[in-house]
DNA sequence: CCCCATGTTGTAGG
DNA sequence: TCCTACAACATGGG
């Protein structure tokens, strides 16, 4: 489930995991999802990783020799450490460590992608990443979201504004805020504004709390009511379903206005 | 067979 | 320039 609160749960898992272990080799079954030489990668052999990190969606492991590597997840890609013989299925890219323990990239979609960097900040910077949104305060969220034009379900999800949000919790986010995805920012109060900054916080800190299992969820939470028919949370209304920016966007009609 | 799915990118149009 | 809508990408589940 690869928004901002999963990037951070696979940080956390790889943090504990695969640190400070030296790389032995490096193992490329899907060139697709490479962004990079395999040349750059091979880099990374005799290495280790000396510390991971997390900037809205995209996952960096950062080795001892300054190098990065960049995950980002698409909507299917997960991470293992494991030891076995046997690999997961789609496993795009395997590094072996020499204590006989692999680490394995998982792209079900095929839709993730792997990059290889020298400097962090060039890359967001490249990449035209707006700020982290779980480390901005109060104000600053404001003064980006306050003079855009768009609707707040699309500006939330643009990563070139705000890095880390999506479908998922965008929704999320606007229904626990009681306001309507279509609303445009212009017609938000300071209120509401502050209002969704601090639900995005609250929202991000319970999910990677609960390291995102969906059934530790609260139950009024919208995030287990995205089927058809089900009821709102909050006010029992049927939610709804529409497209916006070509996604489900699903909400509830009554509540949010 | 159909539609749906946590993301990004390119294109077209207002 | 900024915003919206839509298709494409690839794969699996209902």
């Amino acid at each position: 489930m690869p928004e901002l609160p999963d990037i951070e749960v696979y940080k956390n898992y790889l943090t504990h995991t695969i640190l400070h272990k030296k790389i032995e080799d490096i193992i490329i079954n899907d060139s697709k999802v490479l962004q990079c030489s395999s040349n750059q990668l091979k880099k990374l052999q005799g290495n280790s990783f000396s510390n991971i990190s997390r900037y809205g969606k995209y996952c960096f492991l950062q080795t001892n020799q300054n190098y990065f590597l960049i995950l980002h997840f698409g909507m299917t890609g997960n991470v293992k450490y494991y030891k076995s013989d046997s690999d997961p299925e789609q496993a795009s890219l395997i590094v072996l460590f020499s204590n006989g323990y692999k680490f394995a990239f998982i792209n079900v979609r095929k839709l993730g992608k792997i990059f290889f960097s020298q400097d962090e900040n060039h890359f967001i910077k490249k990449m035209d990443l707006g700020p982290d949104a779980f480390s901005l305060n109060k104000s600053e969220f404001i003064n980006i979201l306050q003079y855009k034009k768009g609707s707040i379900k699309s500006t939330l999800m643009n990563q070139k504004t705000i890095a880390g949000i999506g479908n998922i919790y965008s929704d999320e986010i606007l229904y626990q805020s009681y306001i309507h995805p279509k609303r445009k920012i212009g017609n938000l109060s300071k209120n509401e504004l502050s209002s969704i900054y601090k639900n995005m916080q609250k929202i991000f800190q319970m999910a990677i709390d609960i390291k995102v299992q969906l059934d530790h969820f609260p139950d009024f939470y919208l995030i287990n009511r995205r089927k058809p028919a089900m009821r709102c949370g909050l006010c029992r209304n049927k939610i709804e379903r529409k497209k916006i920016n070509g996604r489900s966007c699903y909400f509830c009609n009554k509540h949010q206005k």
